[in-house]
DNA sequence: ATGCCGAGCATCGCTCGA
């Protein structure tokens, strides 16, 4: 599975595509498609293997999750707020497993009204993320949270500072998410050094590999996270949106019991950890997405 | 303090993102 900030489903379709025949993940969060539902490439998607749900809006936010599996909508809202009309949150049932697709606000500039909209947000997020995992059921969050957890998340932290991203706000209602008890999959493969999601457009930052750590995959005590990983090849791509794709591998956590025996995914996490992160200029890591 | 880049659109100048 995997989740991608993609800036636009339209301006990167051939992209989106491309990378599905390559990396061919079972499911997939998008956010920001700044396209309607009706824009959505529906068709292309189907005929490279995938269902899609998409909650578009014009010009701005949108989700979608894609699925090589039937995918049964759950919520196309974040509860708490009709009044919410932003396209930024939903769920649907995949393989007796939840996904949650999320694009959480912004919050710039701070401190202001879009920063209070952020927390508000969050607020609502909290809410339900603690319904969900009170399930004991499968779920995983997948999207761009806009939150950078720690200093360790970021290149420079204190060019950052004021940003909204950073705010102790932002980071202490990330955390209080996962106090729930939910599994941070780049954290749990990455444990020393994080790989960055996201590097703005602006003074090469990609080139100098100034990144931030802002698209997280959560998983409930469910489940085991196998392997994650960042496609960081899609942000070195022509004319590539400023996030590169998150993907994880994981599996039912009862799974374990059953086999005990030690698995070749596993032993590639661990190889995972002892090397360095790759440069930019690096290929990424093997895409396998599950 | 600002723009830097890139995208959408009520498009050639603004808003928004992060």
């Amino acid at each position: 599975m995997a989740t991608w900030n993609i800036n636009s489903v339209v301006r990167r379709t051939d992209q989106l595509l491309d990378w599905l025949a390559r990396t061919q993940p079972d499911v997939v969060a998008l956010q920001e498609l700044k396209a309607t539902t009706e824009n959505f490439p529906v068709q292309a998607v189907k005929d490279a293997g995938y269902r899609s749900l998409v909650v578009g809006e014009r010009s701005w936010n949108g989700v979608a999750l894609l699925s090589r599996h039937e995918l049964v909508p759950v919520i196309k809202a974040l509860p708490g707020d009709a009044s919410d009309k932003q396209a930024r949150y939903l769920e649907a049932a995949i393989n007796g497993m939840l996904f949650a697709c999320l694009y959480l606000p912004n919050g710039n500039p701070q401190p202001g009204p879009k920063f209070d909209y952020k927390l508000r947000w969050f607020e609502r997020l909290k809410k339900r993320t603690a319904e969900l995992f009170a399930t004991g059921q499968p779920v995983v969050l997948l999207g761009d949270w806009n939150v950078v957890p720690t200093d360790a998340d970021i290149y420079k932290p204190d060019s950052w500072r004021k940003d909204a991203l950073l705010q102790p706000e932002s980071r202490q209602a990330f955390a209080d998410v996962l106090a729930q008890g939910w599994t941070d999959a780049i954290k749990a493969v990455y444990p020393d050094k994080v790989p960055f999601t996201f590097w703005d457009y602006f003074r090469k930052h990609w080139e100098r590999d100034a990144g931030l750590r802002i698209d997280h995959i959560l998983v409930s005590s469910a489940l085991r996270v196998l392997d994650a990983g960042v496609d960081r090849d899609e942000r070195g791509a022509e004319h590539p949106s400023d996030h590169a794709p998150v993907w994880a591998e994981i599996e039912l956590a009862e799974k374990r019991r059953k086999k005990p025996a030690a698995k070749p995914a596993v032993k590639r996490a661990a190889a995972k950890k002892s090397r360095p992160a790759p440069k930019p200029s690096a290929p990424s890591d093997a895409p396998l997405a599950g």
